[in-house]
RNA sequence: GUGGCUAUAGCUCAGCAGGCAGAGCACCAGAUUGUGGAUCUGGGUGUCGCGGGUUCAAAUCCCGCUAGCCACCCCA
């Protein structure tokens, strides 16, 4: 045999091992309960969709233009990996005819997304998502509620030290002539930006506001303030959200400079950040409304409002605060046959196993290194079968923790172990 | 996609003025006339990330690649 390279997983991608998993269920368990208290019904959504409904709702996005997953064509469909969930929900929400229900409908989900960045610590290209909208609500209630959601989300897996930073990004009423004030005061400076930021000048201003490219931060101080030019609706449903959240005694930063990625959104869009961290790509969660998206992908015209909380960001700072969940043993019995005799190991485990998680040592080794790894596993009992002793269908029943052995009949072992 | 740092045992890492591959933990075996945890003894379990180059000689120097980390970009 030629030696090879071992395969290795491909890159940006990773294992959850067993001693990672409780942590990784606890994350998701608070999820979904908090998600639950709130009223919100969970939704699975494929993670293929057509390449269309991830163009329509970004295509001038970073995520969509650079970072899409597209697969080969198969017959007549271009398909991609989802690289957020939001599209897919709405898209749902209407196939599946929740729009005919009552409404809102308060959804949750949590999955994988997927996104060809370049990896880092706390950025993978399969990263999982705890999704929540509010589709079919164009209450201010609704954007204050889920961020009371996602701040208990936070809370509730032991994240107290957090940073929630608030904007209103107007709509289609009100921030196009935004936007022109925002180009008429960058267009002289134009010059003095970044190759990046130039091209952004026309294609999508709004961007300039979160660069942070160091030439450019003295623009942004005196750069028109889209609060400061949000339409009278826009105005007051903004109002009705810092009310709502100040009423909740949820602390907020507002940060003018906020914007979203992705062009659907709305009005109120928020993130998320760990206290102490000044942060780059350490958003823990993020959402905002998007009134638009449904029309985007041609549905009728739905407002929406909700978040995407990063599981992977949140379960690697429970870890580093030190939480730990303790990890249960794999098998609460073991049985160990000693000598030749896997048929009744086989059969004793089975009865068992009525009461017990039960793992068998087939391996032929000595009996002393049988009992080290059934006592590495944390198990609580131990069977131990010999020749002479099986042959009369009894074994020697150990308790661990006690070291007190007592031979029994196997018929009599799950009362024992119950 | 850009730039920087890193890659040695299962894990954390040392070794790098080029000269036989190391430590701790883990693991395996024994002390234990076959019954775990404690102790002691013994064992290195390795294509030094991969591929080239320089050299009598490369883990060590040079180049390329791959991967991870960090900072950008962007985002969860």
């Amino acid at each position: 045999m030629p030696r090879t390279e071992p395969i290795k997983a491909a890159r940006g991608v990773r294992d959850i091992l067993p001693a990672a998993i409780p942590l990784w269920r606890q994350a998701e368990q608070e999820a979904a309960a908090v998600a639950k208290r709130f009223g919100y019904e969970e939704i699975a959504t494929p993670v293929i969709e057509q390449v269309e409904l991830v163009e329509r709702v970004g295509e001038q996005t970073d995520t969509v233009a650079k970072e899409l997953y597209r697969l080969d064509k198969r017959g007549s469909q271009n398909l991609a990996l989802r690289p957020e969930a939001t599209a897919g929900v709405v898209r749902a929400y209407f196939e599946g005819g929740l729009n005919q229900g009552p409404q809102p409908s308060r959804l949750y989900l949590i999955g994988p997304m997927f996104r060809h960045d370049k990896p880092q610590k706390g950025r993978y290209r399969q990263f999982f998502q705890f999704n929540v909208e509010a589709i079919g609500g164009a209450s201010p209630g609704f954007d204050a509620e889920v961020i009371e959601l996602a701040l208990s989300w936070l809370n509730d897996v032991g994240l107290q030290d957090l940073r929630l930073e608030l904007n209103s990004i107007g709509d289609g009423k009100c921030r196009p002539a935004y936007l022109e004030r925002l180009k008429d005061y960058y267009r002289p400076l134009k010059s003095h930006l970044h190759a990046d930021s130039q091209l952004r000048l026309e294609r999508n201003p709004l961007r300039l506001l979160d660069s942070k490219v160091p030439q450019e931060q003295p623009f942004k101080a005196d750069a028109p303030k889209i609060t400061e030019h949000l339409c009278d609706e826009c105005a007051a449903h903004w109002a009705d959200v810092r009310r709502l959240l100040d009423a909740a005694g949820i602390a907020y930063q507002l940060n003018p400079y906020l914007v979203r990625g992705l062009d659907y959104y709305t009005r109120t869009v928020f993130e998320f950040y760990p206290g102490g961290a000044s942060g780059q790509q350490d958003a823990l969660a993020s959402g905002g409304r998007y009134d638009g998206l449904a029309a985007a992908e041609g549905w009728p015209s739905t407002p929406g409002v909700g978040f995407a909380g990063g599981v992977d960001r949140v379960v690697e700072l429970m870890a580093a605060s030190g939480q730990e969940v303790i990890a249960k043993p794999a098998a609460d019995v073991v049985v160990i046959p000693d000598g030749e005799l896997s048929i009744e190991a086989a059969e004793v485990a089975r009865i068992c196993r009525a009461v017990r998680s039960v793992a068998v040592d087939y391996e032929t080794r000595s009996l002393r290194a049988k009992m080290k790894w059934a006592n590495k596993l944390g198990a609580k009992w131990v069977v131990l079968l010999t020749p002479d002793v099986a042959k009369r269908r009894a074994a020697q029943l150990r308790e661990m923790t006690s070291g007190e052995q007592t031979e029994l009949d196997w018929v009599e072992l799950p009362t024992r172990l119950a």
